[in-house]
RNA sequence: GCCGAGGUAGCCAAGGUGGUCACGGCGGAGGUCUGAAAAACCCCAGAUGUCAGUUCGACUCUGACCCUCGGCA
């Protein structure tokens, strides 16, 4: 098995499908935005066959659970075909979910995240540290003013009472042998990371992209749900609101490609598996 | 050239009868992360156009100068 991760725009496909040429590979997703149908030019889905794209629709809620379930089948799949999977993406969280398993079983109570979603976080706490005192002082500070992770602390209290529901199992930990080829790829310098987004920022407004947020406008989707809360519709939707100029979206774009590839590798290097590659 | 407005961190921007050198936002650095993650959140650094003057003390007052933006010419 192999796995290539690592920052956007850092070509993980193209090495994936090198990879998938050598070792009669077949290639799974684990980028949570290529989950979502309809959102094609933006999310980068240049090549076909590819496991786990376009799961569910761009308002349908979509868990890093529901992810892992998924790829455990067609991950199982593969192998059985006697075929060897080959995992790309850039969301970590989906993948060490799949790797090192989840802590809780519990799962999502919609009615009351919706209740939860209109409290403040100063309630929030108040709320969490009623149920959970102990719990509440050892949550870090980022963690403590975060309300999607108070509400999620609340939830799991919630379904404490019925018990756990689903299991936890890690899936993969015993495929982590040397032969395991585990890959993160990151840029050595800032500059020229900014440029290749620069570049494909373009190419993508070249390809399509306000026509696709359009269509998917027009479609009934909006910027709230879940899949439309991806870098690039958000600033483009603004722009097609007409709450900032083309340019101001475009730049704001490429400035949230930047945030969001440094928090990746933030995120990743946590991860000691990882065998980094440098791009110069 | 004249009249008006204004010059506060990389950008936007608040402020005060002169008194611990200054509110925020964006951007930047670093970080958090176990069922919403291309999300959400934490945290750090950084500034009063220049030169004089008044004063115990000026970012705040006075003058000159430089620059920017409007209008007149």
């Amino acid at each position: 098995m192999i796995i290539i991760t690592g920052q956007t725009a850092t070509g993980k496909t193209g090495l994936a499908l090198k990879y998938a040429k050598k070792y009669n590979g077949e290639l799974v997703n684990f980028d949570s935005r290529q989950i979502y149908k309809y959102l094609d030019i933006i999310t980068g889905k240049d090549i076909p066959s590819v496991w786990l794209y376009d799961v569910v629709k761009p308002d349908e809620y979509f868990s890093s659970f529901d992810y892992v379930k998924l790829a455990q089948n067609t991950i199982k799949d593969i192998i059985k075909r006697g075929k060897t999977p080959i995992l790309v993406g850039g969301t970590y969280f989906y993948l060490k979910h799949l790797l090192y398993g989840f802590d809780s079983g519990a799962p999502p109570n919609f009615k009351l995240r919706d209740r939860l979603n209109k409290k403040t976080v100063k309630e929030l706490q108040t709320i969490y540290k009623k149920i959970n005192l102990k719990s509440f002082d050892a949550m870090n500070n980022s963690d403590k003013n975060n309300p999607r992770r108070l509400i999620r602390k609340i939830e799991i209290e919630s379904t404490k009472k019925t018990g756990p529901v689903s299991d936890s199992r890690k899936i993969f930990p015993a495929s982590l042998t040397p032969d395991f080829l585990y890959i993160g790829l990151r840029y050595k310098n800032k500059n020229k990371l900014l440029k290749i987004i620069k570049i494909r920022v373009e190419k993508r407004l070249r390809q399509g992209a306000i026509e696709e947020v359009k269509s998917l406008l027009k479609k009934g989707y909006k910027k709230t749900d879940p899949g439309m809360k991806t870098i690039g519709y958000k600033q483009l939707i603004d722009y097609l609101d007409g709450k900032i100029t083309k340019v101001e979206a475009i730049e704001k774009w490429i400035t949230a490609e930047m945030q969001y590839a440094k928090r990746q590798y933030t995120f990743m290097k946590k991860d000691k598996n990882i065998n980094w590659r440098l791009i110069s």
